[in-house]
RNA sequence: GCGCCCAUAGCUCAGCUGGAUAGAGCGCCGGCCUUCUAAGCCGGAUGUCGGAGGUUCGAGUCCUCCUGGGCGCGCCA
């Protein structure tokens, strides 16, 4: 694992006391090293179990032997055996300049160098080969259809892991997937076209793809009922579902062989679906390098089924045409081509991938998608191989559970479905209520709209991001506009109040000197200066910042990063409450030490929640 | 039936490669705004880590079985 600086020279100071039989180096040590439960344990912690058998002696015996063998000088002040473990207490005078300093000075925490990268992969016996260029597709929304909450999770999930995968020194190609072709296109289209009458088939001037997705629910659900009372033995119905059916048959093959007419209202209609996807996008602060579309890779993906099937990688199997994958002992068969020729979209995911593959260059390609696709995507990948595409290896699935409500999985049919908008409107209007109304008077309206904004998205993109990936995220509306505790608005909260604390010194003319930070002796005075508790912890909390958001990015889990800055944020607030940490009332290398933390705070907590692409407000 | 996932405090969840008395938020009780934002801080109460075996010096974490729940399983996407 990644280790911070701090880690880093604890683990050289380590490694000059172990004895010449321990056999570790200064990486071992370093993966070692832990945090003690207890703060008054001291700063670090480094276990002896594992020496235990090469020198065989007990842990505490050679925790103890380590101990007294550390110099008392420098890095660590404090070197103590407390049974298996020897904990460090750390000199902040040297601490601070490793910890704070590059942050204060506005330096992010480097990503890992190539090097660091092949040795990590080489030790987990990953592969072989580093990956550069990486291509992860998110959102995958369907045109025709209403957004709603569960496609949120998505896309905060894809769009934090592209930041996190940026800031850990990938190239990174963001796309996005759009369902404009099937099923559900040529349901909407019956009802827009058949059912509603003339006067009724005018969108709205706003929320046209949410009109839309309004049609496509009448549509599904009609047909739904239409067969259950078909199926009961209701003739009336199963003449109307079959003459549905007919023509949703008849509008599906009319925009494959493109006939004019329809076409045009395809268009039409997809095109208020993609204007309200973009909005969404344009709100919620994330944006795309390429956008497939399904419409784009049918046609490939057919010609692709052809030619595997005359090299004889596909098969017939009762008039389809698919590949048997017999790893995939539960369910082998994985069909390409329809018996009436028509593709699947299995079939469109294998032209995509070879459309990224070839487009973009890749050498890694990662699909956001729910678990529910789990098997369909280890089918996906074990076809591109078995086709030639070596980057198949390279393939992976990050699969997320659902989200649902308290009445159960989100369906059109149960009509409780919480639509994207509908959450950002009632979370908007619920911060200007509840907490901006404060500043009315203050501040202009562009900042609270600003703000109001910022602080929504926060609650939103938190929300959606805190729970791991196989966590299903039961969304209940109250307890997500009660804004307080663990939520996104508590660590804009924290960052806005660092700002102040800086905004005020400025303004009391004790800002921090700009030199200070690449002044040695000026910062170890002050590092030496930070006596209390609560800084002691907040650098140690700063000291994570870099070695988690790798492990957040190495493991494909915003959520990794969403608790550290909890704790973080923690950190901060508990240095901020208290009155022994006071700034502005501070003098000399107290004041500079506080300065130096306050500015570091703020710029390690606003990269870490940029990461999970969210704001921090000036003030809120 | 086969496969995958989940089960930790009343509720919602953390818990990195097994390691020091199992943590946080919400809720509950009690404190803290003439010193820097109370969207905050401090203190208190609450746990057979679903159950049973096993591996290990050591298991919430690994293995096996079981129970409960969710999801997936050839012509939808």
């Amino acid at each position: 694992m990644e280790t911070s600086p701090l880690v880093l020279a604890a683990a050289h100071v380590l490694v000059a006391a172990l004895p010449e039989a321990a056999a570790l180096d200064v990486g071992d040590v370093a993966a070692l090293i832990e945090t003690p439960p207890n703060p008054d344990l001291g700063d670090l912690a480094f276990p002896c179990f594992r020496l235990a058998k090469v020198l065989r002696k007990s842990p505490p015996a050679i925790a103890q032997e380590i101990a007294t063998a550390i110099p008392r000088e420098g890095l660590v002040a404090e070197a103590r055996p407390t049974g298996p473990y020897v904990n460090l207490r750390l000199d902040l005078q040297h601490a601070a300049p490793l910890v704070l300093a590059p942050l204060a000075r506005g330096q992010t925490p480097a990503p890992p160098s190539r090097a660091e990268r092949v040795a990590e992969r080489v030790a987990e016996r990953v592969a072989e080969r580093v990956a550069e260029r990486v291509m992860v597709e998110y959102s995958q929304p369907n045109t025709h259809k209403a957004f709603h909450v569960g496609h949120m999770r998505n896309l905060c999930l894809g769009d934090s892991i592209v930041r996190l995968l940026r800031a850990d020194g990938y190239q990174v190609v963001a796309a996005n997937y759009l369902g404009d072709v099937g099923a559900h296109i040529a349901k909407c289209l019956w009802w827009y076209l058949d059912v509603l009458d003339e006067a009724k088939r005018t969108p709205p001037d706003h929320a046209r793809g949410e009109w839309l997705g309004e049609l496509y629910s009448a549509a599904s659900n009609q047909l739904t009922d239409w067969e259950e009372a078909a199926t009961a033995g209701d003739a009336a119905a199963k003449a109307s579902l079959d003459a549905a059916k007919a023509r949703t048959t008849e509008i599906l093959r009319k925009l494959e062989a493109r006939d004019p007419e329809l076409i045009a209202v395809w268009e039409r209609t997809r095109q208020w679906s993609l204007e309200e996807f973009d909005e969404i996008y344009r709100w919620s602060g994330v944006s795309f390098d390429r956008v497939f579309y399904e419409s784009e890779v049918d046609e490939l993906g057919l010609r692709m089924v052809e030619e595997y099937l005359q090299r004889g990688v596909f098969v017939e199997s009762e008039g389809a045409v698919g590949i048997f994958n017999e790893e995939i002992k539960h369910m082998p068969f994985f069909m390409l081509r329809k018996r009436d020729g028509t593709s699947l979209y299995a079939t469109k995911d294998l032209a995509l991938a070879q459309l990224k593959f070839e487009e973009h260059e890749i050498d890694r390609s990662i699909y956001v998608v729910d678990v529910r696709q789990s098997d369909h995507f280890r089918h996906v990948f074990l076809t591109l191989k078995k086709m030639g595409f070596e980057q198949a290896e390279r393939s992976e699935h990050v699969p997320y559970e659902m989200v649902e409500l308290p009445s159960g999985a989100m369906a059109t049919r149960k009509g409780n479905v919480i639509l994207f908008s509908a959450l950002r409107e009632r979370m908007t209007r619920h911060l200007r209520e509840n907490y901006l109304s404060k500043y009315t008077s203050e501040w202009s309206e562009e900042e609270i709209a600003l703000v109001a904004h910022q602080v929504a998205l926060g609650a939103i993109r938190f929300g959606m991001l805190a729970h791991d990936v196989r966590q299903k995220i039961v969304f209940d509306m109250d307890a997500w506009l009660a804004v307080e505790g663990d939520t996104g608005p508590y660590l804009q909260y924290s960052a806005a109040r660092m700002r102040s604390i800086l905004r005020k010194a400025e303004e009391a003319g004790k800002g921090l000197d700009p030199t200070l930070t690449s002044n040695a002796e000026r910062l170890s005075a002050a590092g030496a200066a930070l006596q209390q508790p609560e800084e002691r912890g907040l650098l140690l909390a700063l000291a994570q910042l870099g070695p988690q958001a790798h492990r957040a990015a190495q493991e494909l889990r915003p959520s990794v990063m969403c608790n550290y800055l909890l704790e973080l944020a923690k950190a901060i607030n508990r240095f901020s409450n208290s009155k022994q940490c006071h700034v502005l009332s501070a003098e000399g290398s107290v004041l500079d030490g506080r300065l130096v933390l306050v500015s570091a705070a703020l710029a390690g907590l606003t990269w870490g929640l940029g990461l999970l692409g969210i704001e921090a407000p000036q003030r809120m």
